[in-house]
DNA sequence: CGGGAGATCCTCT
DNA sequence: GAGGATCTCCCGC
Protein backbone atom coordinates (compact mmCIF):
# COMPACT_ATOMS: atom_id res chain seq x y z
CA UNK A 1 0.00 0.00 0.00
CA UNK A 2 1.43 3.39 -1.15
CA UNK A 3 1.28 6.44 1.41
CA UNK A 4 -1.55 8.83 0.37
CA UNK A 5 1.10 11.45 1.90
CA UNK A 6 3.81 11.22 -0.76
CA UNK A 7 5.31 14.85 -0.50
CA UNK A 8 6.33 17.16 -3.15
CA UNK A 9 4.65 14.93 -5.91
CA UNK A 10 1.40 16.90 -5.99
CA UNK A 11 -2.02 14.78 -4.95
CA UNK A 12 -3.67 12.13 -6.83
CA UNK A 13 -5.63 12.91 -9.75
CA UNK A 14 -9.23 12.23 -9.49
CA UNK A 15 -11.39 10.37 -11.80
CA UNK A 16 -12.90 12.47 -13.87
CA UNK A 17 -9.34 13.89 -14.89
CA UNK A 18 -9.25 10.52 -16.79
CA UNK A 19 -12.60 11.31 -18.37
CA UNK A 20 -11.53 12.85 -21.55
CA UNK A 21 -10.71 11.91 -25.39
CA UNK A 22 -7.68 10.29 -25.12
CA UNK A 23 -5.42 12.44 -27.24
CA UNK A 24 -6.07 15.07 -24.75
CA UNK A 25 -4.98 13.04 -21.65
CA UNK A 26 -2.39 11.82 -23.39
CA UNK A 27 -1.14 15.55 -23.27
CA UNK A 28 -1.58 16.05 -20.20
CA UNK A 29 0.07 13.08 -19.13
CA UNK A 30 3.64 14.38 -19.75
CA UNK A 31 5.22 15.81 -16.42
CA UNK A 32 2.81 13.55 -14.23
CA UNK A 33 4.54 11.58 -11.44
CA UNK A 34 3.65 7.38 -11.18
CA UNK A 35 4.56 6.11 -7.81
CA UNK A 36 5.02 1.73 -8.14
CA UNK A 37 5.25 0.04 -4.59
CA UNK A 38 6.27 -3.54 -5.90
CA UNK A 39 6.65 -4.90 -2.35
CA UNK A 40 6.32 -3.42 0.63
CA UNK A 41 9.55 -0.42 1.65
CA UNK A 42 10.26 -0.51 -1.93
CA UNK A 43 9.00 2.96 -3.63
CA UNK A 44 9.71 3.64 -7.32
CA UNK A 45 8.80 7.12 -8.72
CA UNK A 46 8.81 8.37 -12.59
CA UNK A 47 7.83 11.28 -14.40
CA UNK A 48 6.27 10.37 -17.38
CA UNK A 49 8.09 11.94 -20.55
CA UNK A 50 6.46 9.87 -23.92
CA UNK A 51 2.58 8.96 -24.45
CA UNK A 52 0.68 7.65 -27.38
CA UNK A 53 -2.91 7.83 -27.72
CA UNK A 54 -5.51 4.85 -28.76
CA UNK A 55 -9.07 5.27 -29.42
CA UNK A 56 -11.88 3.04 -30.39
CA UNK A 57 -12.27 4.02 -33.85
CA UNK A 58 -8.58 3.65 -34.21
CA UNK A 59 -7.44 1.08 -36.33
CA UNK A 60 -4.25 0.66 -34.56
CA UNK A 61 -6.11 0.08 -31.25
CA UNK A 62 -6.64 -3.00 -29.36
CA UNK A 63 -9.87 -2.02 -28.95
CA UNK A 64 -11.04 -1.13 -32.47
CA UNK A 65 -12.68 -4.80 -33.35
CA UNK A 66 -14.41 -4.61 -29.96
CA UNK A 67 -14.09 -5.93 -26.28
CA UNK A 68 -12.29 -9.45 -26.38
CA UNK A 69 -11.34 -11.06 -22.97
CA UNK A 70 -7.60 -9.31 -23.42
CA UNK A 71 -9.10 -5.42 -24.06
CA UNK A 72 -12.07 -5.82 -21.07
CA UNK A 73 -10.22 -3.41 -18.65
CA UNK A 74 -9.51 -0.70 -21.39
CA UNK A 75 -13.39 -0.80 -21.63
CA UNK A 76 -14.26 -0.18 -18.59
CA UNK A 77 -14.40 3.02 -16.18
CA UNK A 78 -11.50 5.62 -16.68
CA UNK A 79 -8.69 5.65 -14.50
CA UNK A 80 -7.14 1.89 -14.41
CA UNK A 81 -4.37 0.32 -16.00
CA UNK A 82 -4.61 -2.10 -18.87
CA UNK A 83 -1.84 -3.87 -18.91
CA UNK A 84 -1.03 -5.92 -22.41
CA UNK A 85 1.42 -8.82 -22.83
CA UNK A 86 3.22 -8.81 -26.59
CA UNK A 87 5.70 -10.42 -28.44
CA UNK A 88 6.16 -13.32 -26.00
CA UNK A 89 7.94 -11.72 -23.47
CA UNK A 90 6.92 -7.79 -23.31
CA UNK A 91 4.16 -6.03 -21.24
CA UNK A 92 2.95 -2.19 -22.01
CA UNK A 93 1.01 -0.14 -20.12
CA UNK A 94 -1.89 1.87 -20.72
CA UNK A 95 -4.28 4.45 -18.88
CA UNK A 96 -7.61 3.69 -19.54
CA UNK A 97 -9.66 7.48 -20.54
CA UNK A 98 -12.96 8.39 -21.63
CA UNK A 99 -16.74 6.73 -20.50
CA UNK A 100 -16.65 3.17 -19.35
CA UNK A 101 -17.50 1.25 -23.10
CA UNK A 102 -15.35 3.65 -25.24
CA UNK A 103 -12.59 1.60 -25.53
CA UNK A 104 -9.98 4.62 -25.57
CA UNK A 105 -6.54 4.47 -23.51
CA UNK A 106 -3.12 6.37 -23.52
CA UNK A 107 -0.17 3.85 -23.90
CA UNK A 108 2.69 4.19 -21.45
CA UNK A 109 5.82 4.67 -23.75
CA UNK A 110 8.62 6.28 -21.40
CA UNK A 111 9.64 8.17 -17.96
CA UNK A 112 12.18 9.60 -16.06
CA UNK A 113 13.42 7.66 -13.67
CA UNK A 114 12.46 10.05 -9.94
CA UNK A 115 13.41 7.54 -7.29
CA UNK A 116 14.30 4.06 -6.64
CA UNK A 117 17.34 3.99 -9.34
CA UNK A 118 19.17 0.94 -7.83
CA UNK A 119 15.60 -1.16 -7.51
CA UNK A 120 14.86 -0.19 -11.46
CA UNK A 121 18.43 -0.99 -12.02
CA UNK A 122 17.96 -4.54 -10.43
CA UNK A 123 15.07 -5.05 -12.33
CA UNK A 124 15.72 -3.92 -15.36
CA UNK A 125 19.79 -5.56 -15.10
CA UNK A 126 21.46 -2.17 -16.74
CA UNK A 127 22.79 0.78 -14.38
CA UNK A 128 22.29 3.22 -17.68
CA UNK A 129 19.34 5.47 -16.35
CA UNK A 130 18.48 6.57 -19.77
CA UNK A 131 18.15 2.84 -20.64
CA UNK A 132 15.59 2.19 -17.52
CA UNK A 133 12.30 3.64 -18.81
CA UNK A 134 12.80 4.77 -22.16
CA UNK A 135 10.52 2.48 -23.88
CA UNK A 136 7.13 1.04 -22.80
CA UNK A 137 7.97 -2.32 -22.03
CA UNK A 138 11.29 -1.34 -20.31
CA UNK A 139 9.04 1.15 -17.88
CA UNK A 140 7.12 -2.17 -17.21
CA UNK A 141 10.09 -4.00 -16.31
CA UNK A 142 11.44 -1.43 -14.25
CA UNK A 143 8.39 -0.54 -12.34
CA UNK A 144 7.73 -4.62 -12.13
CA UNK A 145 4.06 -3.98 -13.49
CA UNK A 146 2.80 -7.35 -15.43
CA UNK A 147 -0.30 -9.07 -16.02
CA UNK A 148 -1.39 -9.26 -12.80
CA UNK A 149 -2.36 -5.17 -12.49
CA UNK A 150 -4.49 -5.20 -15.12
CA UNK A 151 -7.31 -3.24 -14.29
CA UNK A 152 -5.35 -1.89 -10.99
CA UNK A 153 -7.07 1.67 -10.11
CA UNK A 154 -4.22 4.41 -10.33
CA UNK A 155 -7.35 6.26 -8.55
CA UNK A 156 -7.50 4.18 -5.87
CA UNK A 157 -4.39 3.76 -5.83
CA UNK A 158 -3.01 0.81 -3.60
CA UNK A 159 -0.18 -0.27 -6.16
CA UNK A 160 -0.04 2.27 -8.57
CA UNK A 161 -0.87 5.84 -8.48
CA UNK A 162 -0.71 8.79 -10.66
CA UNK A 163 0.37 11.97 -9.17
CA UNK A 164 -0.15 15.70 -10.47
CA UNK A 165 3.67 16.58 -10.50
CA UNK A 166 3.86 19.52 -13.39
CA UNK A 167 2.28 19.34 -16.66
CA UNK A 168 4.47 20.16 -19.78
CA UNK A 169 3.37 23.72 -21.30
CA UNK A 170 2.78 22.53 -24.78
CA UNK A 171 5.66 24.46 -26.59
CA UNK A 172 7.70 22.50 -25.08
CA UNK A 173 5.69 19.44 -26.51
CA UNK A 174 6.70 17.28 -29.74
CA UNK A 175 3.84 15.74 -31.44
CA UNK A 176 4.66 13.13 -33.74
CA UNK A 177 3.25 9.68 -35.83
CA UNK A 178 2.82 6.25 -32.85
CA UNK A 179 5.41 3.59 -33.08
CA UNK A 180 5.30 0.52 -34.23
CA UNK A 181 1.87 0.05 -35.77
CA UNK A 182 1.08 -0.73 -39.12
CA UNK A 183 -2.49 1.21 -39.73
CA UNK A 184 -3.25 4.63 -38.18
CA UNK A 185 0.11 5.67 -38.97
CA UNK A 186 -1.01 8.98 -40.47
CA UNK A 187 -2.55 9.89 -36.82
CA UNK A 188 -0.16 12.25 -35.21
CA UNK A 189 -1.20 11.01 -31.58
CA UNK A 190 2.21 10.50 -30.10
CA UNK A 191 3.56 13.22 -27.49
CA UNK A 192 6.89 13.84 -25.69
CA UNK A 193 9.06 16.30 -23.89
CA UNK A 194 11.30 17.69 -26.12
CA UNK A 195 13.76 18.82 -24.17
CA UNK A 196 14.43 15.25 -22.19
CA UNK A 197 16.54 12.38 -23.05
CA UNK A 198 14.76 9.94 -21.76
CA UNK A 199 12.17 8.98 -24.18
CA UNK A 200 12.13 6.20 -26.37
CA UNK A 201 14.32 5.16 -29.67
CA UNK A 202 11.81 5.68 -32.38
CA UNK A 203 13.09 3.27 -34.60
CA UNK A 204 13.26 4.88 -38.24
CA UNK A 205 11.14 7.99 -37.33
CA UNK A 206 13.99 10.14 -37.86
CA UNK A 207 13.67 10.68 -34.27
CA UNK A 208 17.80 9.56 -32.87
CA UNK A 209 17.80 9.49 -28.56
CA UNK A 210 20.98 9.23 -27.28
CA UNK A 211 22.66 5.35 -27.56
CA UNK A 212 22.54 3.42 -24.07
CA UNK A 213 24.12 0.46 -24.27
CA UNK A 214 23.08 -2.24 -21.58
CA UNK A 215 25.16 -3.70 -19.71
CA UNK A 216 24.16 -6.59 -17.42
CA UNK A 217 26.08 -6.95 -13.62
C1' DC B 1 25.93 3.99 -35.33
C1' DG B 2 22.45 1.74 -37.97
C1' DG B 3 20.12 -2.33 -39.65
C1' DG B 4 18.41 -6.85 -39.09
C1' DA B 5 17.22 -11.07 -36.92
C1' DG B 6 15.75 -13.81 -33.07
C1' DA B 7 13.39 -14.41 -28.89
C1' DT B 8 8.86 -16.43 -27.40
C1' DC B 9 3.87 -17.01 -26.48
C1' DC B 10 -0.60 -14.96 -26.15
C1' DT B 11 -4.58 -13.57 -28.81
C1' DC B 12 -7.93 -13.66 -32.17
C1' DT B 13 -9.32 -15.53 -36.87
C1' DG C 1 -1.62 -20.44 -37.79
C1' DA C 2 -0.02 -15.77 -38.12
C1' DG C 3 1.46 -11.83 -36.25
C1' DG C 4 2.24 -8.48 -32.58
C1' DA C 5 1.41 -0.64 -29.41
C1' DT C 6 9.21 -4.54 -28.28
C1' DC C 7 13.96 -5.25 -26.90
C1' DT C 8 18.56 -6.82 -27.31
C1' DC C 9 22.39 -8.64 -29.44
C1' DC C 10 25.38 -8.97 -33.26
C1' DC C 11 27.08 -7.73 -37.44
C1' DG C 12 28.92 -4.60 -40.91
C1' DC C 13 30.67 -0.15 -42.19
Amino acid sequence: MIERTTGGLGSVLPRRWYDRDSVAVARDLLGRVLVRSPREGELLVVRIVETEAYRFDDPASHSFRGPTPRTRVMFGPPGRVYVYFTYGMHFCMNVVTGAAGTGCAVLLRAAEPIDGLDEMARRRGTDASLALCSGPARLCQALGVDRTLDGTDLVRGDELQLRAGRSVPRDEIVVGTRVGIRSGVDRSWRFRVRESPFTSRARGAGDPRPRVRSRTR
